[in-house]
DNA sequence: GAGGGTCTCGCACAGTGTTCGAATTCACTC
DNA sequence: GAGTGAATTCGAACACTGTGCGAGACCCTC
């Protein structure tokens, strides 16, 4: 017996018939707390009493939670571009592409843990894996190549940005003693005089800056890694 | 007034003075209620069950169940070599670690989705980092570049690695039928005749093979990027 | 009015992490 | 051995969580 695959994305959407309350509304508000509190601060008691509304009202609009943030979730690839390769270039459009994609995970921390936990099957996501396609193949790729090319961009943005976005999670509300912070990580690391070395020298007082440096740097090579691959 | 950083790491650890219950015990029995029954799968009342203990009594050892997680998750990247590159080369130290990382993740699913989340000052993670380190020395990194290649190496295989974990996790216990599967996914993608023509394509009764062949290509791409980088 | 869908929501259940304080056990000195 | 103070255990309780169930309310059509 198997059992199969489900998604919000794979079953029919409930008629839309209602004229109050509605799932994109629902949705929205959603986005809403979990942008405000993140993926904690989302409970349905919340966010039903964000709408007004019983907290078990939403399970008319929504099977369970996992749905409601599989619906949030694909509204944050919403914002990511990918230019048109054939007017910029496939270069130009995969930069572009990453620093939306990196944009948005940090507009909305709570989907970098949503990022690769849940299956990207909605239309937005769709939207944006279709024409990451169609890039990968102005660029030259073909046959399984566009998809790894695909996969490997993809990896390298969310998981450079993923830690990231949990820095400014743990670190960005509450403000912190720069010099203190340094003693104590150097602490942490007294028995390795080479990260010693790097923890001394890093600038603890602008990390944005160096992150974003880092992104840089690493865009460039994952970049020119695939370009390389075109070669052969 | 600041707040400061906080980790277990930071902290001095009690004395091991206990002959009965340690520290040590209660993080190993953590590691393996993990290992099967996912992060969700542990509490503090099953594990205090599994040591033949209250669930409160574990709070004597451990502040709370995040220092717990940061604990459990240090345990992760003892898994992870680095072998030396100055006998093997840079190359192929980066390549053995990037594996050992990956097979580390896939053994402990629920690492997954802590690495980027939990600040890694562990002593095993710091072992890593270290070595690291002086391996992208040894490849003729310098300065910050040093730690850029490294955060670009990590991110890559974390990002790579992250869903490959998740689609295990949910699809992983289940038999699903492959057919209807793919048809399910199909009419998801059904106004993008590019995803399509992808979809009717790949394997589905093979996903770890075509999972393992974008792992190497992308390694590929970056270890090649970066050593582009060293030629400028 | 009667029926029947659409929609709302209070209650209840089984869980969760964690605090508190009382009880117990242990190690050591007199 | 008795006594004392520290080390360690843990039951009860609190404030939460997601969600199933069933009773009721609304509204449209005969």
């Amino acid at each position: 017996m198997s059992k199969s695959f489900t998604s919000v994305w794979l079953r029919e959407p409930r008629k839309a018939t209602s004229p109050g309350r509605s799932r994109q509304e629902i949705v929205r508000a959603a986005v809403e707390l979990l942008d405000e509190e993140g993926l904690n601060g989302l409970s349905m008691r919340k966010l039903g009493a964000k709408l007004s509304a019983g907290a078990t009202s939403l399970y008319w609009y929504v099977a369970n939670k996992d749905e409601l943030l599989e619906l949030a979730y694909d509204e944050v690839w919403a914002a990511m571009t990918v230019p048109d390769p054939d007017e910029v270039g496939w270069r130009e459009s995969a930069t572009v592409l990453a620093y939306s994609m990196r944009q948005a995970m940090l507009r909305h921390p709570w989907s970098a843990d949503l990022l690769g936990r849940l299956p990207a099957l909605g239309p937005n996501a769709m939207h944006v894996a279709d024409r990451m396609r169609r890039m990968f193949k102005v660029a030259g790729f073909s046959g399984m190549d566009i998809d790894f090319a695909n996969a490997t961009l993809t990896a390298y943005v969310f998981g450079m940005t993923s830690p990231e976005v949990a820095w400014d999670a743990t670190m960005g509300d509450k403000d912190y003693d720069a010099d203190e912070m340094r003693a104590s990580v150097a602490r942490a690391a007294a028995q390795f005089p080479d990260l010693l070395e790097r923890i001394n020298m890093t600038s603890y007082d602008d990390p944005r800056a160096v992150r974003a440096m880092a992104f840089d740097f690493g865009l460039l090579s994952v970049l020119d890694g695939l370009e390389r691959r075109l070669a052969t």
